[in-house]
DNA sequence: CCCGGTCTGTTTACCGAGTAAACTTACCGG
DNA sequence: CCGGTAAGTTTACTCGGTAAACAGACCGGG
């Protein structure tokens, strides 16, 4: 009888997010069912999906705000930055603070770890690579200060940064030290945004 | 009693392909089960699914192709042509030829229209997309006259492409003058790989 | 103060993709 | 002719995801 007082709403979905990475961490995303992770919570299946789309967001539930930083990375640079430069000191920004998108955040070796042997996550990130490309996309279509092919940029920045971060996860997965993998992180950054803008 | 004697192997793969393709196109890909489609092409259920790992497949069976028209474009190009050349030429010459793959192909309007239609559809094409990045950059590593970041490459290539390739198809879906099409189309290869060799 | 709507969650029932396993039937080489 | 292998079949199952009808909490207004 799960009938607790607390309806908290936005709680609860939190608190199922917070169960379901539990079980996923602990025994591998295909390994958990969406019904074990509803008993696990106290809650109904239709509950878990009515409030996650997809058995993917209840791990990464925290990707829409990668968007929310790509945009404002744009929109909020300075007016003698150009657009590459500005995404570019944003990135050595983030890996400078660790910060989870930088995939340097400490701790979370495990977490990539599940992703990666996860061909539905993988395939979810996929998908919303291109969540993120159109933002960015979006975003400098109606930048007044931009002139040139919006689409095209945002998807050579966009896959440039992913390739970045996908060699910095596989030194994560392979256990090397951390600061190690954070310069060369940054130095990845530096030579794919210096390919996109003046060419390889 | 389906019990014809053309135990073909492969001629029931294309068969199912072909019942499946013509379904999906009459009346949309989410609309159509599995099911049906072996019912429709005289089959069972498993069947269609020991042929083709996805529902997915059964429309975009010919997509690997793609990966080895990649494959071979960087290979075999001359000594003194650098590979964003030598793959600009040949998406020159699908589109001049009208290959599928530069969906400049005559009569494709019905199947470009389900593909953008159906999500799952379109994320396949996603993860195919990386798959034929992989494979680029597979053959660039083994490449001893190419030196570079192999991957960085790929990625940039694909991305480009794809960008190009998703424009064209919506020009074609609004219906305009193929032929206007096919030459917008070369303009933009040639935009989009002139950023990718001299920078935005 | 109660009435109605809205929000959160529940139960039940269902659909469709994909997998597993055990069995049949055809074909092919020795 | 015999035995193995490849192609298909049937049956039965799992799991992600959706639909619909319902229950209780909360809130605002008459």
């Amino acid at each position: 009888m799960p009938n607790r007082g607390d309806r908290g709403g936005s709680r609860t979905r939190a608190h199922i997010a917070e169960v379901a990475t539990g079980l996923f961490l602990e025994r591998g995303f295909d390994n958990v069912t969406i019904v074990e992770v509803a008993a696990a919570a106290g809650v109904s299946k239709v509950t878990v999906f009515s409030h996650f789309d997809r058995k993917e967001d209840l791990l990464l539930d925290r990707l829409p705000d990668v968007v929310e930083i790509a945009r404002t990375a744009v929109r909020e640079r300075p007016d003698d930055v150009g657009v590459v430069e500005a995404v570019r000191r944003t990135l050595l920004a983030l890996a400078d603070e660790r910060h989870g998108l930088s995939v340097l955040e400490e701790g979370i070796d495990e977490f990539l770890r599940i992703v990666g042997e996860a061909p539905t996550l993988i395939a979810r990130l996929r998908v919303f690579e291109h969540e993120v490309e159109a933002a960015l996309a979006e975003e400098l279509e109606s930048d007044t200060r931009f002139t040139g092919d919006a689409a095209l940029l945002a998807a050579l920045l966009v896959a440039a940064y992913r390739v970045v971060a996908v060699a910095t996860v596989r030194r994560r997965l392979a256990g090397d030290d951390l600061a190690a993998i954070a310069t060369a992180h940054q130095e990845r950054v530096n030579r794919a945004f210096d390919a996109i803008e003046h060419g390889i």
